[in-house]
DNA sequence: GGCACAATCCTAACACCGTAAAGATTAAAA
DNA sequence: TTTTAATCTTTACGGTGTTAGGATTGTGCC
């Protein structure tokens, strides 16, 4: 009975509607697709009127980029994931990154930009934001590579997994049942060509 | 003076609209970006009403649609260069698809369904149209692999420059004046795991 | 407690968008 | 030339992002 407090009955004030906004804008997202991700849809599934969303935001595209930012820090934290021994030492990783793609793919691509001109091009917390997938990426190629050849062999890896993902969710890849046979294999090449640059 | 009878002086009916229409939304894609390709802004800019334009497209995103595929016709005719000789052999297709996506970069998120769910999801024509630039690539990579490892070698190329290419346009990576060579390096990488595979 | 004030919400309104309906104009066919 | 079909027009409807100004509520000071 005690907590029933935090939530009143009456709430003209809504109390928490930042996170409210953001929360159902993801829903939104991944039900309806990046079109529908409309200032109006949104706030009507808070139950709130759609100005209120200006109090918190300054335009809607301001929505689209904090869910951005949203789905870059959370991808950060699903790439944590611990390198091999063997040939196939960054397969991990970039399983880890195209399953993360394949299961947020809206979300994935809202963060690069899609349809929010605003989102990707003229804010550098997402881009910093971003990197932080990119920078783990490299921690994991430090053990492997000398820091010369790091920042090509980093961006030789991110370019693959991204187009990876990318293609697999726009459908132009169509994989059976083996799918995720077919992205451990690409990777695996990608390792052997990273292994015999070194020498 | 007898050529001038085809442009007849008033032109209640334009004549040529629909490839009027593409040209003018090919204008706004690259001049304001992809969220201002709006069925009026276009129809303005030919000097016609809005609704004229659904006598020649079903829909707005229709005119996306047409537009890229168009696209991934100009695109295929780009690739149609000749490979290397040595361990670089594919580097010259790499650079000329990676040249394309940093020419055209709206276009080339168009053809890939930035902004418009209708174009990349529901348009087999489109697919088929892009899978024409992955066989270009296909058949560069037919001289070089065993038919067994060309569906993973040729998605691992097609992944590499798409995912490259994307980062490019979107600012993510920032080359400073050797952008070319940061391509030709990342292709050189991928050209040894190509060739160290097939071992 | 009471009160000023700021924060937060609301309704109303504007310009723009995609699209449908129905009438005007012209090219093509008979 | 007359009919017919194609093309373009104006008008209108519901939806969108956003602004302006009024209503409601939490907050800090007396």
């Amino acid at each position: 009975m005690a907590v029933r407090s935090k939530k009143p009955i009456k709430n003209y004030h809504h109390g928490d509607l930042r996170n409210a906004l953001l929360k159902a804008a993801r829903e939104v997202l991944e039900e309806r697709g990046p079109s529908f991700l409309s200032l109006r849809e949104i706030s009507r599934r808070v139950g709130v009127s759609a100005p209120s969303a200006y109090h918190h935001f300054p335009s809607r595209d301001a929505i689209a980029l904090g869910l951005a930012e949203l789905g870059a820090q959370e991808m950060a934290e699903c790439l944590a994931v611990e390198p091999n021994d063997g040939k196939d030492a960054l397969a991990p990783y970039g399983e880890a990154y195209v399953a993360f793609v394949r299961a947020n793919p809206a979300l994935y691509r809202l963060m690069f930009g899609e349809g929010f001109p605003a989102v990707s091009q003229f804010s550098q917390a997402l881009r910093d934001l971003r990197e932080r997938s990119y920078n783990i990426m490299k921690s994991n190629l430090e053990k492997r590579m000398s820091e010369a050849e790091l920042p090509i062999a980093g961006l030789f890896l991110w370019a693959l997994v991204h187009g990876l993902g990318l293609l697999l969710i726009d459908g132009q890849i169509v994989p059976g049942k083996e799918s995720d046979d077919i992205v451990h294999q690409v990777l695996q090449l990608a390792g052997t060509g990273l292994d015999d640059a070194r020498i």
